[in-house]
DNA sequence: TTGTAGGCGTTATCAG
DNA sequence: CTGATAACGCCTACAA
């Protein structure tokens, strides 16, 4: 029988003292370090069971100094993208003894770098970061000077030594194009969750049209399909090209409307992200327009709907869960010592062609 | 400038002795607590900026004895039912100044236990867990006894003196059903996640038919199907009710299949859960069976496609999110010292009529 | 207002 | 093998 009620809990020397021991020789049986007699060893493990011993985590830490315990800090945890990642993440901490904080930021730097200080506090070990700005990051430098590694996931910084886990945007986006661009598709519109008042700049240089502005996933995935209409010599539209905030649905379904129902309206639409997936593929059904038929459309992300509508939406398929493990990988790597330069390393991504996009006769 | 490189974190006692005043000086302003005179408020500012100094919360909760985190153990943090709960578990947390803590289980008793185990040892002050058993929870009854208390989602257990969060699971399916009565239905097939291998046993007592087992959310929305078909005396035929694990998907489609095929098959299915409703949409669709004209169908969990697909999903709604906010607020009640009798609170559900449930004609 | 000293629970060191 | 003791960083009596 344990000791019930809600008094203090025992702690080593408590058991010691029951067992008529030292607190060092009880700390050795109940730690499991060091060597005790058998006869002694008994007596503490009995004290410690009628006692309910059970060791004090913190006490440990502070001795220790580690704390067995890493941060996730992401935009949303209900963002299936990020659910799964942290899954990843909290596997492969698992894996390790370790134990995952998650601190959800909504995209607002200052919650970010508020998640970080207290992460810091309580001293965690090491953070996977899905950066809300990859240039204002001097909190994550902090946490780097104090000898806290840090990994970026789903975003690259240019002026933040850490490693990185990504896909390659551009190119998943260009792939996305290119297959469009295959099916004869010409006027090509696309859908990008990006706040059209911090925008990148659409910027001619030579003969050539250049998205400017720091690389982040949506602005890449832009940059991706721009590349992609030039390389086969295809205007690129502005009227094609449609910005919308993240959490904004009317803004990106009007967008999607204006564009389909203005002059030279596309024949193929590209979505970006899961949400503008989702957004297009549930307007283009309210307005009638029938998938690929009227409006072929190629999403983002292989969520499970996916295949459960008909025609099945073609998509651009990347693996959150495996960008979670590969940078907790790496973040152990680094807890344990590895000191190797930074590295960015590109998990891929796979354009799963499905039912979503019609040949379309060249004109 | 702070100093840079990874030597030792500044302690209160390195800024002290920077300042040239006491460690309990330096204490008092950078913990902001006491009074000290400006001057001297300055001089240990200016030291504290110039070391970086930063608050070791380890340190803070030994000597305070607690650690502002709580723990939110759950199945499976990727499933968006959780991925949700988490999220709104980690709103009130934050708000509350606590961080969150999360652990996977995967449904296995055993990391439970060891998720438990964990989380004691790092001395968080509250557990909201969704728990595999809710008879085998010896772990949860210690957690309790040393004073952390637990409050228990989705699911309610007669064993534990815990409050719990959950909705009402038999009449939720019996709406569900009711809804399939009234449009005319009788031969209604059950698509449930349980293990047939430890499934509920369907016993007759009298001329009635009971679901003998202890309570789940899906052996609860099993009861509400045979109870809303004893309702309206509709025999309960056991070749409509399929069961299968949860993970084992191809094993649920072989159930639909063999249902739909059939002798007597149904003319509607209620799917008990968003795996299952997944199931049963894409199965009948790749039967080629029509919804509603060929099979009507009800789903559980209003997630995003089921408004995509055509026709839209009549699903039941649960909001996970309130679910997650509302266990958080009772478990900081407890923490914060209310002492009243353990409470289960029943989030509302909602039946989302859409246009999945074709009238079936009386025979 | 300021400083000294003690203790939170654990583990490591060192002497016996 | 065993035990006394110090130390981790912080906060807080208590004394000055």
């Amino acid at each position: 029988m344990s000791e019930k009620g809600s008094g203090r809990r025992p702690t080593v020397a408590d058991v010691a003292r029951r067992a008529g021991v030292s607190v060092a020789t009880a700390g050795r049986v109940l730690g499991g370090y060091g060597n005790v007699s058998a006869d002694r060893q008994a007596a503490v493990q009995a004290a410690g069971e009628e006692l309910g011993y059970a060791p004090n985590g913190v006490a440990r830490s502070m001795r220790l100094g580690g704390t067995r315990s890493i941060g996730f800090v992401a935009v949303d945890i209900a963002n299936p993208f990020f659910a799964s990642a942290m899954r990843g993440v909290a596997d492969v901490a698992h894996a390790e003894g370790y134990e995952t904080i998650v601190l959800n930021t909504d995209d607002a730097l200052e919650l970010e770098r508020n998640a970080v200080r207290v992460l810091l506090e309580k001293q965690i070990e090491g953070i996977v970061v899905s950066p809300t700005s990859v240039t204002d990051i001097e909190h994550l430098r902090i946490a780097q000077q104090r000898g806290v590694p840090v990994v970026l996931l789903d975003r690259h910084s240019p002026v933040l030594p850490a490693d990185s886990v990504v896909i390659d945007n551009e190119r998943a986006a260009a792939d996305a194009v290119g297959h469009l661009i295959e099916a004869g598709h010409r006027k090509i519109g696309v859908l990008v969750s990006i706040d059209p008042s911090e925008g990148p700049e659409l910027v001619t240089v030579g003969d050539r049209l250049e998205v400017h502005g720091p690389s982040r996933p949506s602005v890449d995935r832009l940059r991706g399909y721009v590349n992609a209409l030039q390389k086969h010599r295809i205007r690129v539209r502005p009227k094609l090209v449609g910005l919308s905030p993240l959490q904004d649905r009317p803004h990106a379904e009007q967008n999607l409307v204006t564009m389909v129902t203005g002059r030279d309206a596309p024949t193929a639409i590209f979505a970006t992200d899961n949400v503008a997936t989702q957004i297009a593929y549930a307007t283009a059904r309210r307005m009638h327009r029938a998938i690929p038929d009227e409006l072929s459309l190629v999403g983002f992300d292989d969520a499970d709907w996916t295949v459960l509508v008909s025609p099945p939406l073609s998509v651009v398929a990347q693996s959150p869960l495996e960008m979670g493990r590969v940078a907790a990988q790496r973040l152990f790597a680094r807890i344990h010592g590895d000191e190797q330069s930074p590295a960015t390393i590109t998990i891929p991504t796979e354009l799963l062609v499905r039912d979503s996009v019609a040949k379309q006769a060249r004109r």
